[in-house]
Parts: structure tokens; sequence; C-alpha cells
DNA sequence: CTGAAAGCGCTAACAC
DNA sequence: GTGTTAGCGCTTTCAG
């Protein structure tokens, strides 16, 4: 906490360089259709960088009528390390179109997206959750141009990946499925979209659906699971996520039984901790800077007007063959 | 992504309640020291109401040269529930004031901080991690009235980390300490001030300062670093975080050590998983929800220039006492 | 108690 | 090519 300073603006910008306000704007926001001697771009450059001139965003947004700002909403749920990326490459590839990210909690009692959305101004927002019509609404009334729920057809590579762990599990003779689902509540709609990716890839290989048992992060109720489990005789597990496989570890290591070979599990997002286990988890790794290059696209494409010029790069996750399954 | 709508001004709302917009702002901000007649209010609030008005961030923020917003940023770590608690009750207690909370992650490459700062027009930021001159210097030259980073001294609780796990270890009869450093350099600052506090502590007791060995989420690196700590006769180690304990398990058992006979390891954080190891790993947590009311208090008492009525409960690192150390 | 008027700092037609 | 001008939607003296 200090004192406050005074801020050039862009009146000073084109004093001191000796030119308009328009001309100061023009080259600051490299305005195409102009054509700026180098040596007034020059200029003007100079003095802005010399006054520290930061455009005044609020000022900006009031007469353009649009922000850069892109509004990212997570859903009350653990930010691993997996989601941390993607909200990194994300942010990473807005900037590169002069795009600011800020990311939204909504927990339980904070306030309503759509404020948030119309304090800061918003003029996208991304949802890490599904919307329903009329938070799309006040969305958009709160003056976001673009909204992006996230939707499950959205992202084929959200669905797949129970199936990909399943087709995994199979593929290595296993025909007995069981599912690890989290008993986090803000889990649940992205679990059940997994697990349904799981009981189609069993459904297609003639063998009965996932076995599911819930567990959250303690070995007791995971151990609780594995008992489930070995008793319907599951070979191998697919967990929701990495964290969730460690859980079943843990729960297995109560019984004395040991993966891969008691029970193999496999995991989801490739954690920096997932290396560390005994044994060191099998899992897959969402290609999320792939992901989220596409949802940049898509936001730059929308925001801008011009053709969505998106990637069709894989988006798949990628196995991370390790020694638990 | 659907299509935008017209959104209401505050001229709208002055038309529809027949009074003039000065009025309609009066009484929508609760401007103290107006006498507004009890009718013209409930006409005014009546017609915002069916008008679904939002007041225009930007243009309040240009006209009043502050902004409702406070910006909190959170370094690249990954978000457990405790911190996630944190955030949504700082939140609401901000709400509670008419504050809006939105975070930046800052990773690796994502746009600065003040330059976020400067984008959302935020009036006070807050960090979850230390800020040096610059960053601070920047912030308020990007329109940032109050800075709070994360200080130890207005935190005694961080500082007091590194030296908490110190004395715990010492306590225990532990006379040569390691410190786990992390390798990356976002955490940097942070745990330069943990371990100052360990070092602090193992003064106080007349033993020799840490032996620091830095690792990564690898278990490679953490055998190296493991090599160091037996090579120099270290009986327990201090790990900057819980992931980085885990990491120093997973090295030692790789020359066949266990915790915490050949070496005692405590970590710092609780995260979920810290449980789930062998052995469970001892270690601190933080008392958040109070942690966050008081930060709430003193930004709040900044920005509206009223007394800082700080609750003083008691905010200190708890320990949660499990098997490693 | 309410309205008129002057900006906040910036962008974008439109002239010079 | 560059400057003039008119707002964007809101707050806030200052009269009435």
């Amino acid at each position: 906490m200090d004192r406050p300073a005074k801020r050039a603006t862009s009146a000073d910008v084109a004093r001191v360089a000796g030119v308009s306000r328009t001309t100061v704007s023009f080259v600051l926001n490299d305005k195409p259709g102009q054509t700026i001697p180098e040596e007034t771009r020059r200029r003007v450059l100079e003095a802005a960088r010399s006054l520290e001139y930061q455009p005044h965003s609020s000022a900006r947004a009031l007469a353009a009528g649009r922000s850069d700002i892109v509004l990212l909403s997570l859903p009350a749920m653990p930010i691993g390390a997996g989601i941390s990326r993607f909200i990194e490459e994300l942010a990473t590839a807005l900037a590169e179109h002069g795009l600011t990210l800020v990311t939204h909690l909504s927990g339980a009692q904070a306030r309503p997206l759509p404020a948030v959305c119309a304090t800061v101004n918003a003029s996208a927002v991304i949802g890490f959750e599904p919307f329903d019509r009329d938070t799309t609404r006040a969305l958009h009334s709160a003056g976001a141009a673009f909204v992006f729920p996230f939707r499950t057809d959205d992202a084929p590579a959200m669905r797949s990946v129970g199936r990909l762990q399943a087709e995994y599990l199979i593929g290595r003779g296993h025909r007995r499925i069981g599912y690890a689902m989290p008993l986090n509540r803000g889990l649940h709609a992205m679990a059940e979209d997994r697990l349904y990716g799981a009981t189609e890839a069993c459904a297609e290989a003639g063998i009965d659906p996932p076995v599911v048992a819930s567990t959250d992060l303690e070995t007791a109720t995971a151990a609780r699971a594995v008992t489930e489990w070995t008793a319907r005789s599951v070979t191998g597990v697919c967990a929701f996520n990495d964290e969730t496989a460690i859980a079943v570890l843990a729960g297995m290591r109560t019984h004395g039984l040991a993966a891969p070979d008691d029970l193999a599990v496999i995991g989801m997002d490739d954690i920096p901790t997932a290396r560390l286990t005994v044994p060191p988890l099998t899992t897959f790794s969402f290609a999320l800077a792939e992901l989220s290059k596409r949802q940049a696209a898509t936001i730059v494409a929308g925001l801008t007007g011009s053709a969505p010029r998106i990637p069709s790069e894989d988006v798949g996750p990628r196995l991370v063959e390790r020694a638990s399954a």
C-alpha cells in the first residue's frame, strides 16, 4: 500500500511528440489504412515510452464501445496443474491479439457472473461450465458480445477422456472396468461426461459397463471404493483425474494391493505429482496448448470479425504411459 | 455465442422515471448528503429495474476516477481447496462493500501484472506473492490506488512458515536441517522468505543454517537433493510446499530411504493429496478464512478511507501432524 | 431537492 | 498525413 502516481494521458504524449492526439491514437493502435511517416511514428513511440504512457482502458473502452477483456469463469472446483496450464496458454494466446484474460472463481456467495462481467466490462466470457439460457442473456446484456459456455460438443476431447482410458485398459486385456468418480459436487458434471465416454467404450468392446464407485481425496473412502471393485472382480480402473487416481492408489495400499498387477489404475491430466507416485501413474494429458489456441482463435475471430482461422491440429488427450496400468 | 442486446443507459432510466440523470445517479449511488424524496427514489429504482439497467462500468470509472475492481494476482501454483476458499471468502467480503474481485493467474508468458491491472482498471491489487519495488510502482502508475503484496510483515504467517517447520523438526531432536527449494522461478521469492524463517529458527536453536537444495517435481532432481542432504548428515528437511515434499519423498524412495526415520520431511499447505502419500505428510495449513477477512477489511478501509476495522483473530498456520516427520 | 453543464481520456468520422 | 470535432455514459460542482 503506497501513494498513487500521476498518469500520463494521450494529450501529454501528443504534446511531447509535437503531434495531435489523433496521430498518437493512430500510431499506438497501428490503425490500418493510415500512412504515418516513420519519423512521426518513432517520435510518438519515443514520447509514449518516456512518459510511461499507459492508455486509460476505461476511456478507451467507453469510446471504442468494447474492451479488450475476456472473462473466464471457473466453477468452484480445485484448479489443478492441468487447468492452470490451460488458462496460462489461453491467456498467452489471447495476449498475442491484445486481449487480456481475467478469471472469476464463481464461488458460492460471490457475485453472480453477469455482475462481474458488467463490472469488468468484458467483451467475451468463457465458461469452464455450461451456462443456462438466462445466464447467457444476462451476460449479453451485461455487455459481453460473445459468450462461450463450456459445451461438451465443443470439446470432443472432453467426453473422449473416459473413452480413451477405458480403451487403453481394454486393450491391455482387462474385461472388467471400474470408474472412480470424485465425490466433489463441483466436478460432477464433468465426471459424468467422462464416465459416459468410458461406458461407450465398454459397450463397443462388448463388456459390461464400468463399475462406478465414488471417492474423495481420503485413503478411507478410496479403500472402500477399492473393496467394491475387487468384490466385483474389476481389474482395471479409470480415475476421473490424477488426484482421484492417487487416492485410489492409496486405498489399494491399505488393502496390500499394488498396481498394476492387483488393479491397474489410469489417471487423467498428468499433474506434476503423477510421476512421483508408486508406481508412477499412467495417465493422459490434454493437448491444452492446442485446445486453448482454438478457444483463443474462436474468440479473436469473433471479436475482430475476421474469419475464424481455427487450427485443426489434433486436440485429443495424449497417453502418458508409466507403470500404474 | 449469441447476439448482443441493447443496453439501457442512465438517460433511459431518467426519462422513464421522469427525472434528470443527476437524480438517477444520486439515488443509484446512495449519494450521502442528498435528500431525495422517498417517492422519487422509488420511481427511479423501479425504472432501473424494469429496464434492467446496469451502469456502464467504464463510463463510471472514467468519470469517477476509480473503479470497483480489486485484482488478485495468483502466482503459478496449483489452486487447491484451501486457496479457493480463501478467494471465495475474500470475494464475498469485498462484495459486501460493492467491490468486485477478479483474479489473474500470473503464468510464465502471460501479460505482466501491471498491464492487466491497467486493462481492468483495478483500484486495488492484492498479491498472493510478494511484489518487488518496480512492480509496485508499475502497479500504481497503472492506476491502482492500493497495492497489497503478500508481505511477510503483513502476514506474520508467511515468513513464519519456514520458521515453524524448522522449529518442529528441531523440537523433535533434529540438529541438522535441510531446506527443499522449488526450482520453479515463480515460486522463488516466496521460497526465499520461508527459507529465511527457517534460517532464523536454526540460529536461535544454535544450530547450523539449513542445507538448501533445489528440486523440481521430478524424482531425479529430488533424488539428487536427497543425496546432498544425506552427504551432509541432514536428518530432517523442510520442504517449500507439499508438492516439493512429495518430490522429496519420491527422491528418497529411489535411495531406499523412508521417512521419517531415514529423513524426516515436513511440507506446507496441506494439499488434498498430502494425506495420500507414504507415509502421510506432516504439514502446516493456513487459516485462510481468517486471513481473507483481514485482507478484505484492510482493502475496504483503504478504498473507502474509513478506519481499518481489522479482526485480530489468530491467523497463523496450524500444524497437521501425520507420519512423515 | 432537482436540473444544466462541464468534463473524465479516448476513438473515429470528417475535414484541412 | 494530420488536426478538429464530436461524442461514449457517467459523475459532480453549481445554480435554480
